[in-house]
DNA sequence: CTTTTTGCCGACCAAGTGGTCGGTGCCAAC
DNA sequence: GTTGGCACCGACCACTTGGTCGGCAAAAAG
């Protein structure tokens, strides 16, 4: 009956060391020969476990990828009573994790979007999608801002959110050319100054 | 004496087409048969005119995307009395225009700045340096833009560019997945919420 | 103890890949 | 008009790609 646990545990390593070569040289870029080679493992075992590269490519952004920017940038935010502050705080946790990361490729989510976008709707899809609910939960805890008092109420939730997101993208993508500490530190200041413009009582004009 | 004519028609019919094709399907996905076929054109022509597909690549970047770049980014910026103003109108038609790009795949250089990252130095130091141009005019012109009063002088100019190449990074790479139109409009007012922060006269604390 | 199932092996395949090279026809110079 | 150079051709090369398949050892089921 152990007998499924190894199924899971080679399967587990096979889209462990997967998304590591997918995020490292992009998907297009990567051979299944390449991950079997660095995990002494054979063609029959990946074509025992899954059906076809794309297959295989879809199991790790629903089993890993998933799980990461859940844990990175959607749970993190939800508990908080100062929703500018939640997120601040949680761009920062994440920015300074991938600046500790020796071998930064930039943000997962968006580089694989890049990859895929147009060339395999299927994948596209399913990257959407996550975005997707980051997109909700931002705007979900803005909106409770606003009841709250931290927002003016005239501010318009889904395009904060998503002006979020997008310097969130940009910001990791000029990461990952190097002088990450000192991008950070710039990103942080001048998303604080962005918020300060969709406080109650801002200037409006 | 038209044979070096019919030369460099040749090699820009090739440079054309590559970067459509480079751009659309990404680098590594594109095969130079491909772009050979799509032209009617021999590997003994390719590789008459280019000494290896990196090489053509490379031309491609310092014949066309510098170009790109300049006339859709740079240019437009540099000359106006309000910066805010200048970099609005500049992003506003840019966004506009990839708007109305039917087959829009994203903003040229982050999508192969994101495909060569850490995989090819040499290529990455082509797209590395378009950026560093694009900041340092950034930078320069809100510099003036504090001398002229229009920016309050603590404001970190270097920042401000950085967050401002960052956001639009992060909105082009948005818009491909559809919506643009809503995303642009949401990302200028979100742009110009911002700007209002780092008037002169805004609240700082 | 046999039989079946299962995880895994690795030789093999067709279809590409980037790149080479001997050749051909045309245009310009003499 | 001969000749030399140049744009271009396309068969060919070694190699890699995603994917197949018959087989094998070990564990589970009978």
């Amino acid at each position: 009956m152990d007998k499924n646990l190894k199924r899971m545990a080679t399967m587990h390593r096979m889209q462990v060391k997967g998304l590591e070569l997918f995020y490292k040289q992009g998907y297009y870029n990567t051979s299944v020969d390449d991950i079997l080679k660095s995990l002494s493992l054979s063609k029959g075992a990946f074509y025992h476990h899954f059906q076809s590269k794309e297959d295989f490519f879809i199991s790790i952004v629903q089993n890993l990828i998933v799980q990461k920017v859940y844990s990175l940038l959607i749970e993190p935010v939800e508990s908080s009573e100062n929703p500018f502050r939640a997120i601040e705080a949680c761009f920062e946790n994440a920015l300074e994790t991938a600046e500790h990361n020796e071998m930064d490729y930039g943000f997962v989510l968006s580089n694989f979007m890049t990859e895929f976008n147009r060339r395999n709707p299927e994948i596209s899809k399913y990257l959407r999608d996550i975005y997707k609910v980051w997109e909700v939960n931002l705007v979900t805890i803005l909106q409770r801002g606003k009841t709250d008092g931290f927002l003016a109420r005239h501010v318009d939730s889904e395009a904060v959110a998503n002006y979020l997101i997008a310097s969130y993208i940009g910001i990791r993508s000029l990461m990952v050319e190097g002088n990450s500490k000192m991008l950070r530190y710039q990103y942080m200041q001048q998303l604080k100054s962005y918020f300060k413009s969709l406080q109650e009582g801002a200037l409006v004009a």
